[in-house]
DNA sequence: AATGCTACCGCAACTTAGTTGCGAAATGAC
DNA sequence: GTCATTTCGCAACTAAGTTGCGGTAGCATT
């Protein structure tokens, strides 16, 4: 798992750090979404809180990690899957948070609907948010 | 117009006060979601920020204004046009935010399409969200 | 393996955003 | 007008995010 650590980064040029290793890390073994603050708790209080931000915004921008939108103040990041590469995002699938369990997931298989605009409005980009109860906490 | 505000305040048992009628007019005046920060500026730097962030909470409970999702990391409210109540909000129109001039608009006509998810996941709301160019910024 | 260049990290200090408690003032029912 | 209740504004605080800069780690070269 190191190894793919590694390869990430290297395949976007960017030096191969203990910080980005280990946060790296983290997203590779959490399914679902993880908060700015959920990343300084998990890494361990090893990294000062500069780094965290300064590595995520590496990542944000290499196309390693994509944000998610929320109603409430808080951002949150997850793995790209979908070759996103520097400056473009390609993932157009859904996003679900779970009320219950406050889990945030990226539901790869579920893809963001054609939508029709009206005149003269030119979409980028479009993000869906769902909010609900998870499998997981359905039953 | 001022009826109006006292209008939508008394239809929802608040009692008509300056600092929510200033703020409600700043919302019926224009066309667009407004940021925390817009509304500080635009009230004339009349009211306290505290006055501004508890009007905006309770107006969100009543359900007179709605909360828009953004990736960066600001919150915008706009008003809701569809009889939403207290607790329980209805809009389901999809929400555009122009790169080029910052303005997010309602887009009340464009309603948010079904989305199948997967087996398990109960989605009590879903937000739309799209970025790109406007109507009076793609000439 | 040592060298040196470059990029990254961590500290400190700062700005901005949002919250809480409480006394004073405004609102609305009588 | 009086009074109970709600709301406002101040102050003080916590949390979130940013910037500058010296020191350190990464890595290419030899």
């Amino acid at each position: 798992m190191t190894a793919e650590v590694n390869d990430i980064l290297k395949r976007n040029n960017l030096s191969v750090t203990e910080s980005r290793k280990k946060i790296l890390n983290l997203f590779l073994n959490v399914n679902g979404a993880l908060a700015h603050g959920d990343i300084e708790k998990k890494a361990g209080e090893k990294f000062d809180r500069v780094t965290v931000y300064r590595t995520l915004q590496t990542f944000v921008e290499k196309g390693i990690i994509h944000i998610i939108p929320t109603t409430d103040n808080s951002v949150r990041y997850a793995l790209c899957k979908n070759n996103c590469t520097e400056g473009h995002h390609r993932d157009n699938h859904v996003h679900f948070t779970c009320l219950q369990c406050g889990i945030t997931y990226c539901l790869e298989e579920v893809h963001v609907p054609e939508i029709r605009l009206p005149k003269g409005f030119l979409a980028n980009e479009i993000e869906v948010v769902a909010k609900g109860t998870c499998s997981n906490c359905s039953q």
